[in-house]
DNA sequence: ATGGTTGCAAAATGTTTGCAATGGC
DNA sequence: GCCATTGCAAACATTTTGCAACCAT
């Protein structure tokens, strides 16, 4: 998916539930589509500062929401009590998380995603997303860290 | 590992440390060595409140970050904005979330974890714990979307 | 006796909400 | 014009912290 079939699915989902395609939700759907990669409340609420339009936190938590109900934002993160984010451009990936410098490394292993599906009908559970972090450290800090 | 042992874990983790066996970290062990599964921080302040002593709120989450530290205990769901945490008496295991009831079903899936630690090694990264989350419905819920 | 620990209240975060004013459609 | 949306501030929830009194060793 690009960035203009993502706006497009925005208002079409806005326009399905009669809601309002308003200045405030385009710049902020815009912003994110803009981040490259993961991001937080704050990286959308302080990039969004320098434009002519000001946008409050609150609206911005209430975009997000929007967002992730329809499915193209997903809270990829919970780490540290923060809650990082990902616009679903891309296909879906887990990630690694760096527990020192913080670093992200994506990853995807299709063999994982199948052996999921396989637990989920054992269960007869419907899944709707799904999450795996795993933390630890990169090769840089572990380096460091054995020194 | 069963109750006795992870007491004596925790003692001998405290002494490593330098630091102290006192009532209220003994309390909170106990308290989280009864709880059956899953566990939140107020689970742990609320049935604190009949016993004897008085243990905060303050130093039920200190006594948590220590028991963290030494692995003793993890966070194995974050959702809704709550942590949800649970003792490490049985063999490692992921969950599948209903995000309708709330009900939590473990599963443990050999596989998966070889993959995750195949990854790993790819990227040399070094793990130190990981949390798979599948969040959807459950069968009985699943059952009752559909009505 | 010493130095870690506790409880309390305050503060720090992150997120949600009530309400009057505003603005899409 | 109707009704959703916004900004603001307040509320809320979770977690952390400063400090004086306390207690395990």
């Amino acid at each position: 998916m690009n960035k203009k079939l993502a706006k497009r699915e925005f208002k079409k989902y806005i326009k399905e539930k009669n809601l309002k395609f308003t200045q405030q939700r385009e710049t902020i759907l815009d912003e994110i589509l803009n981040t490259k990669g993961h991001f937080q409340v704050e990286d959308i609420v302080h990039n969004i500062k320098n434009k002519n339009i000001n946008v409050s936190r609150a609206t911005v938590y209430r975009t997000l929401n929007i967002l992730k109900d329809m499915g193209l934002v997903t809270e990829v993160i919970k780490f540290d009590n923060k809650t990082i984010y990902e616009i679903s451009l891309k296909e879906h990936h887990d990630h690694l998380i760096c527990t020192t410098c913080g670093k992200i490394i994506e990853f995807h292993e299709e063999e994982i995603e199948k052996l999921q599906d396989k637990i989920c009908k054992n269960y007869q559970f419907t899944p709707s997303f799904h999450r795996l972090e795993i933390f630890g450290l990169c090769k840089e800090c572990s380096k460091n860290s054995n020194l």
